[in-house]
DNA sequence: TAAGGCAATGTAAGCCATTACATTCCGCGA
DNA sequence: TCGCGGAATGTAATGGCTTACATTGCCTTA
């Protein structure tokens, strides 16, 4: 007959050690509080029992609970699953624990899951780009849950936030790839209505289109959910227009790979042809043949500073945190001058 | 002058909308067993406060979480967060939360986030791999919780488990490889000493070498951490052998991906010279230019029923949950017969 | 030797939701 | 009209830990 014996509770590793819960809760928690070999008396009665405190418990007694919780879109975008490990990484050495969720890129389940990471105690949150409902923002505040605005800098903004600007980096790509001689351009993009780095990427080249004398509106874009295939199905479409464009940026790497590839199946030479930019440079970019040019994007270094910047939120709610990164060109192989 | 107030529990929501504590958690939970008017109420007061319960003292009165976590190696490893996002959205639609904790492929990290998920209140864990102090196992079964093993089977372990040979699938890529005339043979892996699969599979290929009458020791050998660099340099360093090998093996695709990239830059043409084959096949191996030959491994299935085979346990933790995958060989591009 | 001080430990209140059990209220049948 | 049953709601015990405050015991100092 098997005996289920209950999970053993602070009392019974005080009882065994012959302490006071009081001590024991001290030994895990402060141990240079303890004589030496009550110190001693206590670990063996841990071990011995196999305890392991109840985090519930230590939640509800000490109103705060070191976690962080980091809430992105998906966790199969290279891009966001390095800025998490160089994040959690630094929150490990701080004695922090990172609680991860995604949301598929829907709003709906974002709102969902910033709800259910407060609710498990998050002493804090770091969110991706600026937009969302207010809502939300009231009642991170009714919570007292300080929330940190990472992948996206808006200098207008008054909430904490660690980034780069966007259109700014965008801007700077269209310049370059404006300068080459190229008119036709084509944008192929996530959904903006749902993203606004995407979107803010969108008015990079926008704006710099502008500048350069050429009217915005003959940019063409297509709008196409995150995928290598996604890409290289956007790629082909542009392709078909009458008038090709000579350049096509994309929204980031993983759109401007699958474009690479479909180029090269149809018969469509890079840069000769056509130029193809992106932007995240993730390590798909270096790999491609020919290897993309973009738009670098410090994600270890935003993860890293964002543990730092959420760390000290949590000291002290009333700092505003603001950190602004720079996105670099990276110059590869799949921008050239348009061939006449 | 700003007044700090605390953030609402389930008795402020019972005095404002004017009823018990019970009536306001009754609503939470189990909203048909209220009278609507009353419901009506207890939800108004709900919004209007911004309540969220307590995870920590929900976990404690009601004894469980719904909550499973689950420890992987590294995020940035593209298999697992394609496993884990699968994982998760499976979860998902049965109510469950996930919970992630990353090792850095750290026998001790992962004993200490073992332990940290379990003190959460994680009512079940999903682990990578089969291998792991004894003691860790002793912890779980004392806890009572639930551990799952992924990305491995061995169907001679009692414990649950949802993966597939890793042995027997490279034995498979190794008898092809010997089957096209390679007799100097090389492998590129994970450290086999911290990671059982990488182990697996380097016994798979000498398996094979044996059963070709070949002589396994022949096989060189080059264990390398994870990431594109690393593999390169391996690569590289394989390449110097006075004879070289004319198939090299690497333990994941990201090290095969190196391997590639390296061999183009020192002009080693790609199979002609030598031939490379990889395993895992993510979305990295399809794009690399020649694409990789590599061995595919379902991993978002292998997460999905991970999923269900955990929930399993949870219902009736004696059921012994064993699903066995198979992982299958995806013929592209940098294999080829030998060249003389 | 007594008093004072400090280090080590103990006592017990409180954190917030769930739920078994108790109570109230209402409508309906006899 | 009375009583009964069931639906709706309330009461209060419970869970495991932290920590403010209280207590103990010993060493130091005069």
């Amino acid at each position: 007959m098997i005996i289920k014996r209950p999970t053993p509770t602070l009392l019974d590793v005080a009882e065994m050690a012959g302490v006071s819960t009081a001590t024991v809760s001290r030994c895990l928690n402060f141990p240079d509080q303890l004589a030496a070999n009550t110190r001693t008396k206590v670990k063996l009665a841990v071990k011995t029992l196999g305890y392991s405190p109840n985090f519930g418990a230590r939640a509800m007694a000490a109103r705060r609970t070191n976690t962080i919780g980091a809430i992105i879109p998906t966790m199969e975008n290279a891009v966001f699953a390095r800025g998490l490990q160089a994040f959690q990484e630094e929150l490990r050495q701080h004695g922090f624990t990172m609680l991860v969720a995604s949301t598929s890129y829907r709003p709906d389940l974002e709102a969902e899951q910033i709800r259910s990471l407060v609710a498990r105690g998050a002493d804090a949150l770091l969110l991706i780009g600026h937009e969302r409902d207010p809502e939300i923002y009231n009642f991170l505040e009714t919570q007292g849950v300080p929330a940190l605005v990472t992948w996206a800098f808006d200098s207008g903004s008054v909430r904490p936030s660690v980034g780069f600007n966007n259109k700014a980096a965008n801007y700077a790509m269209a310049a370059e790839v404006i300068s080459l001689g190229h008119r036709e351009l084509a944008l192929i993009s996530a959904e903006t209505s749902t993203n606004d780095r995407a979107h803010a990427r969108h008015l990079g080249i926008q704006s710099a289109m502008t500048d350069a004398g050429m009217m915005p509106e003959t940019l063409r874009f297509i709008e196409t959910p995150y995928g290598i295939e996604n890409g290289a199905n956007a790629f082909e479409k542009m392709m078909q227009d009458p008038i090709r464009p000579t350049a096509v940026f994309c929204g980031n790497d993983v759109l401007g790979v699958g474009a690479i590839q479909r180029a090269r199946q149809l018969g469509i030479r890079v840069p000769e042809d056509v130029s193809i930019v992106g932007f995240d440079d993730i390590e798909l970019a270096q790999i491609t043949y020919p290897a993309l040019t973009t738009v670098h994007v410090p994600h270890r270094e935003m993860g890293r500073r964002a543990a730092l910047a959420l760390m000290g939120l949590i000291q002290d709610s009333t700092a505003i945190e603001t950190v602004e990164l720079h996105a670099t060109l990276v110059f590869r192989d799949t921008l050239g001058p348009v061939h006449k």
